[in-house]
DNA sequence: GCCGTTTTCGGCCCGACTGTTTTCAGTCG
């Protein structure tokens, strides 16, 4: 699915590390890696633009420019194969290696014709490594350490899983002796789909009670790092936990630091240096006389750039530098603006909580409305009926009468079938509050095909929502091969709301796909999919996915009053 | 290789920790 942006992106990736490997200029090597950003980040497909637009993405210029144009025309670039031509690819593989640098990689294969892990490993087991300049025992050790990470895990983990393990540290740390402030940063507190390590920030002025805490920790199983400002460890689980503590007067600048991303961070710097700043953890400083001038709160370090507080999900450097310098940051969608889940599910089919619980837990949490959408008959394993699903529907309307405060609506989740069509006919699914309609099947048709069979449950009346809209499960299936604009023309042409839905295993739409489809004019619906009571609160993440992709809470249906959505919904069926 | 209301040339973010070092390079975030 990849989209010519994506590939161009991941091929000046590799040019960069290549070059990286070859010893090749560092600042000719950030400027790849920056154009490979812009270019993924960049709303248009590069195959149709000219010259002169591609130089209006940032990070590309004169050189980069005629690249692209070279990929987009013969699908390679000369100075790429290049390059190729003198590093294998599995030299690249070795930089993947925990510990293992492009400096250390290159001196591998120079000195020893070394290619690939596998010989790495057994090269170190020969002991021929042994007198190779800068390689002691102890490299010698992390790299065989490495190796076995990145063969076992070496993946990163789903977001509730961090959270998770964030909030245990948080908790074990706060409770040390000294300890001011704690609390996570990192991707984590960007709300990324996966994270690769934890970063837990603290403020004490002594920090040792504090690291105590964490090597103390029963999760952790390796101390990787330990030293007065920073310890790092691992986890039984084969998670990073990074925790860094500093003086409480340095917070807000810390906090900003190891909230990234690094390109956020990168171009906060930068400003700082055209202002006759320094900015680093300790506090933005006067570059000349060395004086600080703000450091307690993150406010105050963007105030004294010339920048409002950036949401954390928003520091990617995909735009919100420029916002914030045109006073164009949007009030993105919150949790507390969410009135509504329109995807859920019940042990009528595949939930595992009765109607009456899920219906009770949603009225706890205060929703305005509840959607139970119970799976459709075409998927055999869940036995569904008409008869059923009437039966059921009697049971909402006595529910919806006992929660005056929530509307308690009846709704499906139909199965998108291989051409397009759904479970039931029209006169069926009119008597419906709203229908969602999901691929849950057939993942592997091609693109043209699975677009016509996307657009055509769009078109139909009766479908509100397009569930999970790539079918993706993180780490462990593809998202399907769909002409992505193609269907968000399709949505907001018929009114159908795309999902964001919320399990962490999903998260689909994913954020860059949001800011495409907004483009469009999509609405978006973010649903918990819940299975269970306790998967209501997964739209956390949903929120944070949405964030990722700018939206305000008026580009959220689950965000607006009943009224507004009861027209929204009769509007699509007209 | 990119970029510019200080610059079309000369800059380009910065600090912590480890290991192999006799003063610092490499890696990481």
């Amino acid at each position: 699915m990849a989209r010519p942006n994506d590939e161009v992106a991941e091929l000046f990736q590799e040019y960069a590390d290549l070059l990286s490997i070859t010893g090749g200029d560092a600042f000719k090597i950030r400027s790849y890696e920056k154009a490979a950003r812009g270019i993924g980040g960049y709303h248009k497909d590069v195959s149709t633009l000219g010259t002169s637009e591609l130089r209006s993405i940032p990070g590309v210029g004169a050189s980069i420019a005629d690249k692209i144009a070279e990929y987009v025309a013969t699908g390679t670039v000369a100075a790429v194969e290049r390059v190729r031509q003198k590093v294998p690819p599995g030299v690249r593989r070795l930089v993947a290696i925990p510990t293992l640098g492009p400096k250390k990689a290159a001196a591998l294969y120079e000195q020893l014709g070394i290619s690939s892990v596998e010989e790495l490993e057994a090269a170190i087991h020969s002991e021929a490594l042994r007198g190779l300049k800068g390689f002691g025992p102890r490299t010698e050790e992390n790299i065989l350490h490495g190796i076995r990470l990145l063969r076992q895990s070496g993946e990163r983990v789903l977001l509730d899983t961090a959270l998770g393990l964030a909030e245990e540290i948080v908790a074990a740390v706060s409770a040390a002796p000294g300890c001011l402030r704690c609390t996570h940063a990192g991707s984590l507190r960007r709300f990324r789909e996966t994270i690769g390590d934890v970063d837990v920030l603290a403020a004490a002025e002594d920090s040792g009670p504090l690291m105590a805490a964490l090597r103390d920790s029963p999760v952790v199983a390796e101390i990787i790092a330990a030293g007065e400002k920073k310890t790092s460890v691992r986890t039984t689980e084969g998670v990073q936990v990074d925790l860094r503590v500093v003086p409480a007067a340095a917070w807000g600048a810390a906090l900003q630091y190891f909230t990234g991303s690094q390109a956020h961070n990168v171009r906060t710097r930068v400003m700082a240096v055209r202002a006759g700043l320094k900015l680093s953890e300790y506090g933005l400083f006067d570059s000349g006389t060395g004086e600080l001038i703000v450091s307690e709160t993150e406010d105050e370090v963007y105030g004294r750039l010339g920048l409002p507080w950036i949401p954390p999900t928003l520091r990617e450097d995909r735009g919100e530098i420029e916002a914030g310098l045109d006073g164009t940051v949007p009030r993105l969608v919150t949790e507390a603006d969410l009135r509504g889940d329109l995807h859920t599910h019940t042990d009528l089919t595949d939930g595992v909580g009765s109607l009456e619980h899920m219906v009770d837990a949603a009225a706890a949490r205060g929703l305005e409305y509840y959607a139970v959408t119970d799976h459709a008959p075409d998927m055999p394993m869940q036995r569904m009926t008409a008869e059923k699903m009437l039966a059921q529907r009697e049971r909402v309307r006595e529910l919806d009468r006992k929660h005056p405060g929530m509307r308690v609506l009846h709704g499906t989740e139909l199965n998108i079938g291989p051409d397009g069509d759904v479970d039931w006919p029209h006169a069926f699914l009119r008597e419906f509050d709203l229908c969602v309609a999901s691929v849950h099947s057939h993942f592997t048709q091609d693109r043209a095909t699975m677009t016509r069979r996307l657009v055509r449950a769009c078109e139909n009346p009766d479908v509100a929502v397009i569930g999970h809209p790539t079918a993706r499960l993180i780490g462990r299936r593809e998202p399907i091969d769909v002409d992505l604009e193609e269907l968000f023309r399709a949505c907001a042409r018929t009114g159908t709301a795309l999902e964001i839905n919320a399990q962490p295993d999903r998260l689909d739409l994913r954020d860059e796909h949001i800011l495409l489809a907004k483009r469009f004019g999509v609405r978006f619906a973010i649903d918990s999919d819940a299975h269970a009571v306790g998967h209501l609160g997964f739209v956390r993440y949903g929120v944070g996915t949405a964030q990722r992709g700018w939206l305000t809470a008026d580009d959220v249906i689950t965000a607006w009053p009943w009224p507004r959505l009861r027209e929204f919904l009769e509007a699509g069926r007209s």
